[in-house]
RNA sequence: GGCUCGGUAGUUCAGAUGGUUAGAACGCUAGCCUGUCACGCUAGAGGUCGUCGGUUCGAUCCCGAUCCGAGUCGCCA
């Protein structure tokens, strides 16, 4: 049976004992992190989420006291009463290691089974065996850290807005689903069955009505649920920092979002961002690194030889560029004797991944010049691709050739990222942060056979670009930039469409019919006509932007209770099976599971 | 949905052309031990080898299906 606290008063935690409280009665509570059983002597580590300190246990301790500690196994939870004392042997690893307690009242708060795994930083551990047990998991020390760092950043978005006349307004999480974007969680509603509610994939469109309704500056710490397939970064459910403001350009946003990253970068690791940002347009992102969210911590920039090969009669090139793609490259500089025949071979097959057909190379290792498409051009087109990409001895080139521009960014992108991984290229002394602008309004779906909002069908177009929004909607640039950190997508906005006859022209462009834009957006489109000042915003990724400030790869650890990849929650088992009586209520029935067919 | 990788003790892993009794480390249990801090020493317990089916005299190992996990492409306005 386990004790009760009642009469014991924690004085102090654990990892915050120092030689000063040498002499002075304290009281302690924590797990223990280990027992350590010497006889007539006994030690218990306790630990609580400041960090551990000894409790000391011997012939002057009373017998009733030294049993419990006898007894005491991993993660039991005590309460300690005693004397600091200096140590006889002290132990520099621990801050607090030049004392210990010597216990005058010690309870069993409560016992525990031995856990699946030592609560210790790096223990090694599978991620799953970890979310079964996310409870424990979470008593790590690195664990504890880092959910202390994601406060702290709330923190500093809440003072940082505060500061500059934000209001935090909590939009609902009830919401109508808009099928544009990604898909929607559902909820069904008992009241109306057959009728569902959404879960908000972002606050957009009642943050845009907020600024309808006059409140001029808005933020919030926003849940956001995203029904899509998961990614180490990425997870269905996940929080935004969102703000949005009124009577602004593209500047005044830009202003704001780099007055709170500076912020969040001193605060968080006392770092000084230089501001304004770099910025990139969209074009230039996709030509020089083949992305729309660079990392700027390493060169390996793409290069055009379309132009060098425009006449060749090398088929593979030739088709691309005269189909409208083109042929680019990087080159890996002074790295040919590091990267064999056969690793480029691997790097060939993996971008395909990419859609690319394949990858071309040129090998200039000090054993001597290799490569797999020089021989199909003229010696003055060979020179030509080498002068554009800068070759020297000890350099590597890589070509991707596709009639589709997307493939070979999407190719030459990845491969740049991986190259740099694999050689360590990446300077990791310094964040690189910058503005990526002017991204294309529309993206073609070949899917679905219609020009799709980039952003979203509420962006503002560029206004030097209006006329040419229905006869040739690929080159209409939108007032949207994201913020990109480290290779990271960390944050984006764009300027809003103010105006009712453009957000309704933006949607017959966009392929949604009057009727149909009534009946999805129409509480948007009816706030438009009633005064609607103009206005933008941007959200960051609350768990991106943990990532980068703490250098953590996978989303999973800056969330207390995350999903795995088939966005199952394995400590809880959601999502699980209902009573039938729960779908009656809600007017639901469940389709019999799809039969394989009959060959 | 596609591709790739993985599932063996509580944990992290090793393993065998398909053959009697499946191993290690840590952890766990018990005993000894007065200065440990990854305590030490001694002894011990602990396994449907993810699940189902097939091939075989015999399957943890081979084959098929399936479940679970990881990465990634598609997807993520």
């Amino acid at each position: 049976m386990a004790e009760f606290i009642t009469g014991m008063k924690r004085t102090h935690y654990c990892g915050e004992l120092r030689p000063a409280h040498i002499g002075s009665t304290v009281t302690v509570c924590g797990w223990v992190q280990r027992q350590r059983d010497l006889g007539q002597l006994i030690f218990i580590d306790l630990r609580d989420r400041t960090g551990i300190v000894q409790l000391a246990f011997d012939d002057s301790t009373d017998r009733e006291i030294f049993k419990k500690a006898f007894s005491a196994r991993s993660e039991y939870v005590l309460a300690a009463t005693g004397v600091v004392r200096e140590r006889t042997s002290k132990n520099p690893e621990l801050p607090t290691g030049d004392i210990e307690l010597e216990v005058t009242a010690l309870r069993v708060l409560a016992k525990s089974e031995t856990p699946p795994f030592a609560i210790e930083e790096n223990s090694p551990v599978q991620k799953e065996t970890r979310l079964r047990y996310r409870f424990l998991d979470l008593r790590r020390p690195d664990m504890q850290r880092t959910l202390q760092a994601r406060h702290r950043l709330v923190k500093v978005a809440h003072d940082f807005f505060d500061e500059n006349g934000f209001l935090e307004i909590e939009t609902p999480d009830l919401v109508k689903s808009t099928p544009e974007g990604a898909r929607d969680y559902l909820v069904p509603s008992r009241v109306f069955p057959g009728k569902f509610f959404a879960l908000p994939q972002s606050p957009q469109l009642y943050k845009q009505l907020l600024m309808v309704s006059g409140f001029d500056r808005y933020m919030q710490i926003a849940r956001c649920f995203r029904d899509e397939d998961l990614r180490a970064d990425r997870q269905p459910e996940f929080t935004q920092i969102d703000f949005e403001m009124s009577f602004v350009d593209q500047e005044d946003v830009m202003a704001i979002g780099e007055g709170f990253i500076r912020a969040a970068y001193k605060k968080m690791l006392d770092i000084d961002i230089p501001t304004p940002l770099p910025r990139l347009t969209w074009k230039e992102a996709m030509d020089r690194f083949g992305s729309d969210k660079p990392d700027l911590r390493f060169g390996l920039e793409l290069s055009d030889v379309s132009g060098d090969l425009k006449n060749t009669e090398f088929r593979v090139f030739r088709g691309a560029i005269d189909a409208g793609g083109s042929v680019r490259g990087i080159n890996l500089k002074g790295l040919a004797d590091q990267l064999s025949r056969k690793e480029i071979d691997k790097l060939g097959e993996w971008i395909k991944t990419y859609g690319a057909k394949g990858l071309a190379w040129t090998r200039l290792a000090s054993t001597g010049e290799t490569s797999s498409y020089e021989k199909f051009l003229s010696a003055e087109e060979a020179a030509a691709v080498r002068k554009t990409l800068g070759a020297e001895p000890g350099d590597v080139l890589f070509l991707v050739a596709s009639d589709e521009n997307s493939v070979v960014y999407a190719s030459l992108g990845a491969l740049r990222c991986q190259l740099a991984r694999k050689f360590n290229l990446i300077d990791k002394s310094q964040p690189k942060l910058l503005w990526v602008t002017d991204f294309p309004m529309f993206e073609y779906s070949k899917e679905e056979g219609r020009w799709m909002a980039m952003h979203h069908p509420f962006t503002m177009p560029n206004p030097e670009d209006l006329d040419k929004l229905e006869s040739d909607p690929g080159s209409v640039r939108s007032i949207a930039y994201d913020m990109v950190i480290n290779g990271y997508e960390a944050g984006g906005g764009s300027i809003r469409i103010h105006d009712t006859e453009l957000q309704e022209r933006m949607l017959e462009a966009l392929g949604i019919s009057p009727e149909k834009a009534q009946e999805r957006f129409g509480f948007l489109l009816n706030a438009l006509k009633y005064g609607a000042p103009p206005h933008g915003g941007m959200a960051w990724g609350l768990e991106r932007l943990v990532m980068v400030l703490l250098d953590i790869d996978d989303m999973r650890d800056v969330i207390a209770f995350p999903k795995v990849a088939s966005s199952a929650d394995l400590m809880s088992d959601a999502p699980n099976d209902v009573d039938l009586d729960q779908l009656s209520d809600l007017g639901i029935g469940i389709l019999p599971k799809e039969q394989p067919k009959e060959s």
